[in-house]
DNA sequence: GTGTTTATCGTCAAGCAGACGACTATGATC
DNA sequence: GATCATAGTCGTCTGCTTGACGATAAACAC
């Protein structure tokens, strides 16, 4: 049987990226500006057409490296430095989440170091770290005073969702990691756990249990004293992807 | 900006279903036979277009209705009985995985008791219950001797992402509970464990965790003898859904 | 030096998991 | 009906992990 254009509805297929960051102890997710109609003027996340030769992930790290300039880490490179952690997420096809047209949207998921400032097109203005909890609330009044907006579209949900998987993800897998740059401290690695979660974690435990974790961190042999107070031993990410058992969120 | 279709390729989106059941101590998939080419003649997961006015989750619903009869369970609805678990699993979309158009196929994961014969637009020749090791293995032969072909596009795949979700999810959720029947015993929530994870669990072990996590199973009165031996209470799921701590699959 | 900050090591008790013994209640077999 | 096999249920013990928290170490600010 040949191929039937009308035995099925065409879709536009677009991926959206939550991604996120750990900035002066908050978790902050990348925001940009819309600069056309529908919700001109609105935050939203980044993302975009998936071209018609492009995987999705192809065109997830594509955005990526578009917005942020971060290359994604490729999980065949299990050595590659500074790329970013990326991956799908979910994906959002209400018929009626965009009123132009049916647009399913794969999101994904990116985890990243803290970064100088973002770029949207080169428009600093256009794009922001914004904290989560911040898009998330529907209304209200942000840190600068300035009135928030809910993002465009079914963005707000995808957000929650993207938080949630990296809440529940830094519990049995090493992915904290992804947020610190190639080299770290214990304590900056904690104060992650603690910015994503929200929790504070006693630090002598958490020492206890990333030294002891068999394949987490591997030491440098340097020190450093960023933080004040005692210098601390530098480590990089270790081989493991799995913590077992895992590193336990308290309860609220 | 108005609406401009030539701003972005046009897709056809596909749901498709992992549909798990536990079937004589193994966990089985159930599979359809193409009747048409691309793969003709060859084992697939069930699934098709999602119509132009469906959510992806009610696109995915009314196929495993249409394979099945199982209605999907509804989150919203707490008490529902009979209902399969259903869930969004993935989404794929390499440009090369359908030979005939550009289709992203938005996978969904469904967990069921054991049921009567499948049926597939009421022809039982052509929809089976396979243990999922069979589905897995590139070549060789079945169980019946029969030879074993790949499954079509990029289903094995999908089936391998669905049974580890499966398994992972069984280990911090009440999830293992939707392969049960309404009322079931600790013996044979024990064997849906053994089955999804291919392992031996001790007995006793097994009772004291699944009876001492505190909404997990609530006793429904009854005993059954249906496995032999001395007679076991009959339980249903109770209200929790996760596990915390959660049932640790033992080591390889 | 004194105080402050952060890092790191140690101790102790509570809880949980794995290994496994013992007993119970049914059906099957002789 | 006695014996056996099967499956379910209750306990015990030991080792590991966690959470709470004391103590010490090494830097900086004054």
């Amino acid at each position: 049987m040949p191929y039937d254009p009308s035995a099925f509805p065409p879709f536009a297929v677009t991926v959206d990226l939550v991604v996120l960051t750990v900035r002066r102890h908050a978790l902050c997710a990348l925001a940009v500006r819309r600069g056309e109609p529908p919700f001109q003027g609105r935050w939203a996340l980044p993302g975009g057409f998936v071209r018609a030769d492009e995987d999705l992930a192809q065109a997830a790290a594509r955005e990526l490296a578009e917005e942020t300039g971060l290359r994604a880490h490729d999980p065949s490179v299990p050595a590659q430095d500074n790329g970013a952690h990326l991956e799908q997420l979910a994906t959002y096809g209400d018929p009626k989440r965009d009123p132009r047209m049916r647009v399913v949207s794969v999101a994904h998921l990116a985890l990243a170091p803290d970064l100088p400032a973002p770029r949207a097109g080169g428009d600093a203005s256009n794009a922001r770290w914004a904290p989560v909890e911040e898009l998330l609330q529907q209304t209200g009044y942000g840190r600068d005073g300035e009135p928030v907006a809910p993002l465009a579209f079914d963005h707000a949900q995808i957000v929650s969702d993207g938080v949630e998987r990296a809440r529940s993800k830094i519990e049995y897998s090493s992915l904290a990691t992804a947020f610190c740059p190639t080299e770290f401290t214990v304590g900056e690695l904690r104060r992650v756990y603690e910015a994503v979660w929200g929790v504070a974690l006693d630090p002598r435990n958490f020492h206890r249990k990333v030294t002891g974790t068999p394949g987490f961190l591997v030491p440098t042999g340097g020190t450093t004293t960023r933080q004040g107070g005692r210098p601390a031993q530098l480590f990089r990410a270790g081989g493991a992807t799995l913590l077992n058992p895992p590193m336990l969120r308290p309860e609220v």
